[in-house]
DNA sequence: TAGATTGTTAATCGATTAACAATC
DNA sequence: TAGATTGTTAATCGATTAACAATC
């Protein structure tokens, strides 16, 4: 049995960055670059870009560089941004509201086709041309749509019940803003945002300059 | 000359989380507990709690285990959540809304006292008792009032640039939403916090099982 | 006192960096 | 061909885990 090469995450983590520089080099019409000029521009050691890329495949060529447009279309498939997902966002605060609104996910092929809240004031309503359906219509929604992708959006109180709903729901993914840690099975991918934590990791060390 | 001891980032990282899970024990009445006790919860090793909390002080005791009330104040301390920081919120779009009528934010100690916006249509508005100004009155507002942390949400094609007038304003810390690398001074801090980079990560991979 | 659990040193593991043969 | 730059192996560095003497 072969033993699936396991990518760390620290390596997952750098590809979105990768990505990014990447578009812009191709935006402004560079054709290849070599491992030391990209290293120079996002400021991390050639060694690793090297490292990282050959994680994936042989994308360089000796002598020459990399190719911008193939690394990014292959950067591309890699984080799977060569699909569409069907999300949907459970918890319409204010911070749900405004992801809902954020067009850029839609062009990246992530597309909203539900939203979900528990106040009744909420439900009925419509953000981004979409109706907002109340949480407990959650689990009947997930049996009759393919789900990709849930954000979570709730206050802790609520998130972890919900989230067994996802789960059972058959979710692949939880965009998780809620200021908790889920306990689900590893089956299903779990990326936080946790926004306090970021701040008070911020905030360390602020006023002694 | 005594070299500082540098706390490594991934502890720093680490502290909001303890700090989350001490107050949900106090909150719980629970007056000790042992690293060991702690390390189940969270689900990391004992070893690495009492090492990350020894970069701080010698907070337990042996054969007790740590005080709640006592740690949960001690990282409070070292997270410089005892403080209270002046915030600004400089893109007062849909995240920058969101962030700003964001109660729990203010309860932590950071308070907002500026709002600016580029768009004609924002300025003069009123977002959480705060009129929304132009980035064009920012420098002079920086001069007059003593600015912590400045939020930036504002797309990449502004946000470079006004991240200069916030440094050259003497803000302490970016807690930066725009999806660009920003290039300021190292004694300037900066928090990034890049959704579409997180959303990547989170499908990468997604549809593998 | 005996048991529990810390603080800390030593061992291990993994990630980053350096070096260089291969080759375009 | 000579120069450039990759892919990859080896060396280094740092972070995590294990072990245990100290001690409450």
């Amino acid at each position: 049995m072969v033993e699936e090469n396991k990518i760390s995450i620290a390596v997952i983590k750098r590809l979105p960055r990768y990505y990014r520089y990447l578009g812009e080099l191709l935006a402004n019409g560079v054709t290849r670059i070599s491992s030391k000029e990209l290293s120079r521009r996002m400021n991390i050691t050639a060694s690793q870009i090297r490292q990282d890329l050959n994680n994936f495949g042989c994308f360089g060529q000796q002598g020459y560089g990399y190719n911008v447009v193939l690394l990014y279309e292959e950067i591309k498939k890699i984080l799977g941004l060569d699909k569409n997902y069907n999300m949907i966002i459970c918890g319409l605060g204010n911070l749900g509201k405004a992801l809902s609104n954020y067009y850029k996910f839609d062009r990246l092929g992530f597309n909203f086709i539900g939203l979900f809240d528990i106040s009744q004031e909420m439900v009925g309503t419509t953000w981004n041309n979409i109706r907002v359906g109340c949480v407990s219509e959650l689990e009947s929604f997930l049996a009759e749509n393919e789900v990709d992708i849930a954000v979570l959006t709730l206050p802790k109180t609520s998130a972890c019940k919900v989230s067994q709903t996802l789960v059972n729901g058959g979710v692949k993914g939880i965009w998780n803003f809620s200021n908790v840690d889920l306990h689900i099975p590893d089956s299903v991918r779990v990326e936080n945002v946790h926004l306090t934590d970021s701040l008070m990791v911020l905030s360390y060390g602020l006023n002694e300059g």
